[in-house]
DNA sequence: CTGTTAGCGCGTTCAC
DNA sequence: GTGAACGCGCTAACAG
């Protein structure tokens, strides 16, 4: 490999000094050269194939403009969207982002945490957050710029950027009722994560103001938000045999698990039972049936990530004191499709009678 | 935020210099020290909580241990496993992987190809390749490390890892005509990528082999492995009205839409047409029909991947001349599922009759 | 406007 | 076995 060109080699091409050069590549500083010097400097490192090395810049000036972006599982169709707006807004800045999966191991996580920390990342957004997450809070402590997608901690100190979990159950709830149905089953996602408990926290609270059966039978509690829990859950649920016409999933994987364990005990989605799910993940649309869901704009969020942390890091440059941190909640929209239909008209009335 | 625990802060604390430190932290060289000496430092150390700059080490060793991984959008499903294969393998030998979306733009890759190399990558894996990548040639000119996976390039000096393209389709072909198909569509994927070209040609090549019926009418082309080609495709092979009973589609993306666009014109898959996909992506098996495929294992391409290059890294270090590029083939394996299924027997009586 | 100087944190020669 | 000194490539303060 070619040795690589240095800010030396640019100079001693055209025999000025070292720091010249710098100052003629350096746009904010520029203004300081003669012009014509300046081009020669620019063309000249053109010529050559300057490439300013890194380790150089971060050594000198401490900033290393790299961000860590964690998540639990990068192969979960969920989070390259998140990832790649994130990875947007950052390169859009000159930032690089490096990814970490965590496999929602929390000593992965710290392993983790503890390289990139090494690697002198300048702070982190964080998609694999459970609400007490201990590394976390370690970190927030150390004050390193930090900001959830996706999920939230309890400590309402750490930044997030999240979605509107109470509205989109509720615009599902609200559909299956119009629909007709009463007796509508829940698989909760698992509740040590935000979105698991505020989703199914919104779920008990709809269900009861609009009059739906409030029955404790009717949830199930899903370990993760997998396919293969979708199944388990399901099953469970068609064990205890309590009826239901509607079953809302806490997402899509959840979703598609429990209509597969529904179409092996020979039920249909949507005649026997309507289905919902929650992220309209990629494909979403092109599953049998097509899933009605909740469309979160995950890679908006990772945008949003991004951008709120790199204000923040430049605030933090500017003033001591720092700001409140900020929450930013993205709008969600229901997509409606083919795993969601009206009760039969007899099953309507029989409803209705009750209500 | 605390200020980074240097060595010189380890060593002040302990009243030794900073290159006893050094050196006892070291696992190469702590033989150097008296036993107890590098044991206090070891324990300071870690009171400390002193993390080495990376910045600093790179900058004297000229190792970044930090590799490029390329792909065109790890939105798309297939990319994800692959990077986390690369992940994991470069974990393990403390790499780090700095991952780049081109979005398949030339002008967006060699931008990419200029970051990292600022950032000191010591090598690339590269799972964007066009067949004759001119950002690719370049690199390899100067002897940057570089592996390709799942595609590869014309110039055989590239190393790759890939899988048994003529392998999967021969599969492919040999299931369908045990099924009594002979006029077998195809929706071939771009030609500028090796995947795409080498099925098709493996496709041609087999079609011939088999005594299936050769018509140029039934094969067209995508410009991309997206869904939406997958329906234009299929429109446009039903437009042309050449009659056939089973559709071999490119990758799964493609037979998605494929599908889709069968569905449309009121043709049901599988019973009016079989349709195959290729790579047994992620949720192939919960779609409408469960897709029949070829399963390439691609974490374990992206493993391999990364296993490689840190070989290459590890002899390019030792001997001057550089070993002849190594070519990994991964095998593949076809899973059957519900999107193929046999001719109706009239139908395949008279399939037999014409041959 | 440009050159000089210093030092970021670390590994690696040398001496001792 | 350990300390001293140097320099990797760069930016920033200070001179001129």
């Amino acid at each position: 490999m070619r040795k690589r060109v240095t800010l030396k080699d640019v100079a001693a091409a055209l025999g000025v000094h070292v720091s010249t050069v710098s100052r003629a590549l350096d746009p904010k500083t520029r203004h300081l050269i003669t012009p014509e010097v300046a081009e020669q400097v620019v063309a000249a490192s053109e010529r050559l194939g300057y490439r300013p090395n890194a380790a150089a810049y971060s050594l000198k000036t401490n900033r290393t403009r790299t961000i860590g972006v964690i998540v639990p599982d990068i192969t979960n169709p969920v989070f390259p969207p998140i990832f790649r707006g994130a990875d947007d807004a950052l390169m859009r800045h000159s930032y690089i982002a490096i990814l970490g999966n965590t496999d929602s191991s929390l000593r992965r996580e710290a392993a983790i945490v503890d390289t990139l920390l090494a690697r002198g990342v300048e702070g982190l957004i964080m998609a694999s957050v459970t609400a007490n997450d201990s590394v976390v809070g370690r970190l927030a402590q150390e004050g390193l710029p930090m900001v959830t997608v996706n999920r939230r901690v309890d400590d309402a100190g750490i930044a997030s950027v999240a979605h509107d979990e109470r509205e989109g159950v509720r615009r599902i709830l609200t559909h299956l009722a119009s629909l007709g149905h009463r007796r509508i089953a829940a698989i909760a996602g698992p509740q040590d994560l935000s979105t698991g408990r505020s989703r199914h926290q919104a779920f008990l609270e709809y269900r009861a103001a609009m009059g739906l059966a409030e029955d404790d039978g009717l949830v199930v509690f899903a370990g993760g938000f997998t396919d293969a829990e979708g199944e388990r859950c399901a099953e469970e649920l068609l064990a205890r045999d309590r009826g239901f016409t509607a079953l809302v999933c806490a997402n899509d994987l959840l979703a598609i698990g429990a209509i597969a364990a529904l179409r092996r005990r020979r039920l249909s989605c949507p005649e026997d039972v309507s289905v919902t799910g929650y992220n309209d993940m990629p494909l979403a649309d092109r599953l049998f049936p097509p899933l009605t869901t909740i469309r979160v704009e995950q890679y908006r969020a990772g945008h949003a990530a991004a951008d709120l942390l790199i204000e923040m890091l430049a605030e933090r440059s500017g003033s001591a004191e720092p700001a409140p941190a900020r929450h930013i909640v993205l709008p969600v929209e229901m997509v409606i499709r083919g795993s969601t239909q009206a009760l039969p008209a007899v099953s309507v009335a029989r409803g209705r009678a009750k209500a």
